[in-house]
DNA sequence: TATGTGCTTAAATACGTTTGCGTGCATACG
DNA sequence: CGTATGCACGCAAACGTATTTAAGCACATA
């Protein structure tokens, strides 16, 4: 077992080094010999427009480093460059959920940006999990990145901030509102929209029985959770045990919560839920009770992914400007990368929008 | 000389941490400091188990390190080791279409295995777009990985190969039956599937009329095409013009063609669609032309993604075992760069299902 | 001739690891 | 007693790049 490993370690390298199906990749050093230069004017070429101010390179010299590189097909090496420059050009973004439609526009949104500036972006998957979301920060340490784009659903601001410390990455946070921080936050006023929308379906569609599918134990389930209460206390209007479900903002969890309300001895005539997964779910229950939506119970949903307006019956919303909010995030963190900007955190509040479709 | 080294690293990190908010990171010699040994003998104790064969080192002396590293959060950095070891701990991935949710479960699988070996890994979304897919390829030998995982729909068979010389990463391809080549592929048995999905239309449920949307300017697309066209011929059934329409993979351009295909003198009475987001166009053109499903005109899709089963009517459709494709692309992938395989490409096929719903 | 002054390039160093090689030190053997 | 042998570890050389420091050179000035 253990002669064989040995044998099988040699064999790979024997056929590496004999064969050359290897290739060494090409070097400034290779370049430098090439262009008749040292290594140290090849870099400098190289890097001429990243730094303006640097020493002056005689244009003979430029033209046969220029014709060197084409000519070997060198790209620089990127690991050797973090290493000394302890610059990634990476971003790490972590999401909640792939499978969210949402997060789609948002990180191709990022991507485009980071494209733009030279950057590769790196993808990572919480699915709302904590122990994730502390996975994803001990790998950025590992694996460090110049910039971090996230949507943290638990982990506090002391983690955060520690993180930061430890890391020296730029951060920004998507969709949560931490009251005062060294990074900076884009968010939508999900609170509003809430209020805006629960206060619209009570005046403008007279409902007076709405329940509230919602997701507590994360911060933006909270804050909307909280709005939802809100309004209905102002309107003067009670919150029957049961009309409060919690769920996990999956499209199973969402039918199961509206199957529990659609059971309730007093049913409610509008659901508001968290988000749109967990309105297509409760539009699936209903159709399996045999229910008409909106005529039976009218449906909200929260983000606006396509589904939404695909789905039949097509989905009443919250839409939130993913797009934008994507681009958002990328140009606050690009900034502080370029050092164009390094003070405190900045809030960014990104509009929601009533979208008005078939199931109110 | 020696000790004038030692004291200049010292004053610098003294300097580092007290002037500057940016927190120098911990290495090996900080580690090996406080553990009293030397740099090397700490990085023999990091990477024991991976190097088995290695050096012997004293119980007390691993504990010792361990100590230490445990003591001030010792990471180590994958900059410094990809640039030694050649080796990056990175794998790339590069899907179609991240909004297609049959990527989504092959991804996550694919996360997993390789955070098992403690690998990252790097998503690329390439849309179905040749250049991206070109620009997927430079992006990896500029920032190089171990692996790649990729699912080419334009790139041929030179490009890949010339790739890989160029950047000595192990590469599998997903959905692609190349001739004979240097990487392994997994693909799905699609000609076979589509070509007794169009037999099952005809024999049991007794079609004539049968239209196609597909993707033919792809290597998948073209390939499932071709089994409509043979099976159709087999059975002496006519292709009328426009019964074989040309789309993108995506919902809006299905339900563009089963609007042609609804407009056409002599509807068809049942569609094929190249994957299951055109099948769920379909469903819509229908619900908008009023028709019933599959009454009317029966729908089978490609893919089974998690809408197939929730939409109204539930789609039949040809499922990839999407998950178990991810696994073998993660598995073929990792024993090939842990030297447990090196030969010539391998293939291997997944079978498709036929998922009877309420579409047909 | 010596000295300063731009301008251009070369040499040297450090970034944090891995790893081949060497070394001191016991213990065993002839 | 002298020399193998095995063990536990340290030294130092890469890996490819960015940057600091120094050096060479032509030319003008004193």
């Amino acid at each position: 077992m253990h002669g064989l490993n040995i044998s099988a370690m040699i064999m790979t390298k024997g056929n590496g080094k004999t064969s050359r199906s290897m290739a060494r990749s090409v070097t400034m050093h290779d370049v430098a010999r090439v262009a008749q230069v040292s290594q140290s004017t090849v870099s400098r070429v190289l890097s001429a427009d990243a730094t303006p101010t640097a020493v002056p390179i005689s244009d003979d010299t430029i033209r046969r480093v220029q014709n060197a590189v084409r000519e070997l097909g060198y790209h620089p090496n990127l690991a050797a460059r973090s290493l000394r420059g302890q610059k990634t050009q990476l971003i790490a973004v972590m999401i909640a959920d792939i499978s969210n439609p949402y997060y789609h526009v948002m990180v191709r949104k990022i991507q485009d940006v980071a494209r733009q500036h030279g950057y590769d972006v790196l993808i990572f998957n919480s699915d709302h999990n904590a122990e994730e979301e502390h996975h994803f920060l001990q790998g950025i340490i590992r694996r460090p990145a110049d910039g971090v784009i996230m949507t943290p659903y638990h982990l506090t601001k002391e983690e955060i901030d520690q993180f930061m410390q430890r890391s020296n990455a730029e951060v920004v946070i998507l969709g949560h509102h931490f009251d005062c921080s060294d990074f900076d936050r884009v968010f939508a006023d999900d609170y509003k929209a809430t209020f805006d929308a629960v206060n619209w379906l009570i005046r403008e569609r007279g409902h007076k029985r709405i329940a509230y599918i919602g997701v507590p134990h994360t911060h933006p389930g909270q804050r909307r959770q909280q709005a939802y209460l809100r309004a209905m206390q102002e309107a003067q209007l009670s919150v029957p045990s049961g009309y409060l479900q919690t769920a996990d903002f999956t499209i199973e969890k969402g039918e199961q919560a509206m199957r529990a309300l659609l059971n309730l001895p007093e049913r409610p005539t509008a659901v508001l839920a968290c988000n749109d997964l967990m309105a297509l779910g409760c539009l699936m229950a209903m159709e399996s009770y045999g229910l008409r939506v909106p005529n039976d119970v009218a449906v909200v949903g929260f983000d606006d992914i396509p589904e939404a307006s695909r789905f039949s019956p097509k989905l009443t919303t919250l839409a939130q400007r993913s797009a934008e909010m994507g681009a958002q995030l990328a140009q606050a963190l690009f900034e502080r990368m370029e050092g164009k900007y390094a003070g405190s955190g900045r809030s960014f509040e990104v509009p929601c929008e009533l979208v008005i479709r078939d199931s109110t």
